[in-house]
DNA sequence: TGTACATCAGTGAACGCGCGTTCACTGATGTAC
DNA sequence: TGTACATCAGTGAACGCGCGTTCACTGATGTAC
């Protein structure tokens, strides 16, 4: 008995925690593609297969879902683990341009950042932190001071080389923005690594 | 007669394209602080010291403002002339940072462009087209293939580390990241200039 | 040069629309005995 | 276990608001003679 009312109570509490997990998942997916500004309320609820008035149960405003969707994506984002070349081909490809949606937070959320509220900009700077030091230390071992250095200037060279690949309309342009950031990246890399 | 009559005439037109060209410039202000989205018609004509009504008479829709401004901003443009180390000292700057307004159309626009129109994309291609040839210039003489590697990898690096550096709301690392960008950059163009 | 008329850049009220947000309601979930 | 009641996550109509855009109008600019 108490463990039916248990179970039942935990499949509501559940449901509902679910529904908020695919409401942030759904948002980080449309803001990632279309911008903060662009996506309404009224689209993140449908696309999590609910409707808008329910939205304000979950998050007191439009602003605290963008400042919670920017912790949930960039704590949830596991990228760039151990082979950086590995992370720079797959980060510097046409397949990532073309999917904003599931591709980097950064690359896709962050010249948005800059408008919005301090909560979500304080999740950004999280974000970056944690992000840079992911990078750092898939670098080669030099001193830490030059591998920070190299860590958050390959991490600029990325996210920038994206974002400038995304803006234009010439593909010739854009796959080249791409290739030639990654093969500049990897000749920064490959004579101080000596693997 | 004839003169005066021409005259009158010319004052009128110059009138309106001089009230043309006001609006394109406080537009481009305005949409590089705040984003195309975030900025009203209204807004923009008020800054420019006229009437919403009037918009129309300049412009088709907001849409076509949107890319006859990025056009007009990115054209007159006169960045990274000759001297690349006295321009990234500039461009990976807090001040920079700081006055999205007045400063680079490309950190400040860039992003928000994948969602606009051809004509704005199209636009876009062409400010980056040329932009790339200006940091090549600017690079020491080593073959052209790798110099154009290193103008792209070098611009990414540097619209990125712009971006970056907006998105957070902690002053020491968004110095840092600005910091630590120029001093890599610039460390990769002293050994290969040999000046 | 002066006068009567035409043009048209700019004005500001008005429009339909979609936005973020609210709220009375519903019905399944969970509780008490 | 079954039944009667309470809770509350989600529904969908409704709100005020600012947006992009339209349009009848104005009055200074420009034209004709």
């Amino acid at each position: 008995m108490g463990l039916v009312e248990k179970f039942e109570m935990k499949v509501s509490r559940e449901q509902m925690v679910e529904n908020r997990r695919r409401i942030l998942d759904v948002a980080s997916r449309l803001f990632r593609d279309k911008g903060f500004d662009a996506v309404s309320v009224s689209e993140v609820m449908k696309a999590a297969g609910l409707t808008h008035g329910g939205f304000y149960g979950h998050f007191s405003s439009k602003d605290d879902l963008v400042a919670e969707t920017i912790a949930y994506v960039l704590s949830n984002d596991e990228k760039g683990g151990g082979d950086l070349r590995a992370y720079l081909d797959d980060y510097l490809a046409p397949r990532h341009r073309d999917n904003a949606a599931a591709g980097c937070p950064t690359a896709g959320l962050a010249a948005d950042i800059r408008h919005q509220t301090p909560a979500a900009r304080a999740a950004m700077t999280a974000g970056l932190r944690s992000q840079i030091e992911r990078v750092m230390k898939a670098l080669p071992d030099i001193d830490a001071a030059e591998r920070r250095r190299a860590a958050i200037g390959t991490w600029a060279a990325m996210v920038g080389a994206v974002i400038l690949s995304r803006a234009i309309d010439d593909t010739t342009l854009s796959d080249e923005v791409l290739e030639q950031t990654r093969a500049w990246l990897e000749a920064a890399l490959g004579p101080a690594s000596a693997r």
